[in-house]
DNA sequence: CTGACTTAC
DNA sequence: GTAAGTCAG
């Protein structure tokens, strides 16, 4: 074959790859299917408990619950950031794609307007995702979809990028590990001392995460309490129960559960049934 | 992985 | 605004 022929296939191979690149991971029309009907399509379908045990949506305090195809969240405009973010983080999700991070954008869906990137900006603090990009790379709108003001809140990089992350990994290890897990997420959006820019994005004080796995025999839950700043300290020195997290955030968790259910699990501050 | 920043078009 | 490359925890 002539050098210019092999060129012309190269090239060709180039952007197949590329395509595939582009539409791999789970289908539209599965990812869709899926995400959206276990979280339900509002808020007033909440109560409802599927088959499957799925649609642990929190309660809001804020009255403004959110649904879009990856995740769903309550945003609270005082603090211009959501006081939880709830999504379903599958086994399957995990493989993906390195996809070029897009810029953060405000969030339509929320009707007061949620924040502008622009209050991050120069204010030395990270944009910090709440459901992370790293769990939304099954394609690459549900990995896009993260990037928006809704699901970010004003982290320190230190914080961010240390004890966060290693959480945040860890609950990836726990999705794959027991075949998918339920988590909640979010600032503690109480006494707040610092905000930044000028609508006056609140600085939480603590971050906090429930993860439910629901799958695999017994439900169990772990909630973590982390102080918003860096430490080196194991995970599990930071396990809470959930009924203290409910204390603490005002929020009810897991109110669309089984009661019996429910008080089984949210009382345990026990990690011991965790792999770490 | 988690991010910000700079430079080019 | 988009794209690509660099840098840092």
């Amino acid at each position: 074959m002539r050098k210019k022929t092999w060129y012309t296939l190269l090239a060709l191979l180039v952007v197949a790859a590329g395509y595939w690149l582009e539409t791999k991971g789970v289908d539209r029309e599965s990812y869709l299917e899926q995400l959206h009907v276990d979280w339900g399509g509002n808020t007033s379908k909440n109560d409802t408990i599927y088959q499957d045990g799925s649609h642990f949506l929190p309660s809001s305090t804020t009255g403004q619950i959110i649904h879009h195809k990856g995740y769903s969240l309550s945003y609270s405009e005082p603090h211009e950031q959501a006081e939880w973010v709830a999504y379903k983080l599958e086994k399957e999700h995990l493989s993906g794609v390195d996809y070029k991070r897009p810029y953060f954008e405000m969030d339509d869906a929320v009707i007061s307007g949620s924040a502008h990137w622009r209050n991050y900006k120069d204010s030395g603090y990270d944009r910090g995702h709440l459901c992370p990009a790293a769990d939304r790379k099954f394609s690459k709108e549900a990995f896009t979809e993260t990037f928006l003001t809704s699901n970010v809140s004003p982290q320190e990089h230190q914080f961010n990028s240390g004890i966060w992350n290693r959480l945040e990994q860890k609950v990836r290890f726990w999705a794959s590990r027991y075949d998918g897990v339920y988590v909640v997420t979010g600032g503690i959006l109480k006494e707040i001392d610092i905000t930044i820019g000028e609508e006056q994005v609140a600085v939480p004080k603590q971050f906090y995460k429930i993860v439910l796995d629901y799958n695999s025999g017994n439900p169990k839950v772990i909630a973590f309490l982390i102080p918003h700043e860096e430490s080196d300290k194991p995970l599990y020195d930071f396990v809470v129960s959930v009924d203290s997290l409910e204390v603490i955030s005002g929020i009810d968790f897991f109110s669309s559960m089984d009661d019996d259910v429910e008080n089984r699990i949210e009382a345990f501050e026990k990690w011991e049934n965790w792999h770490f």
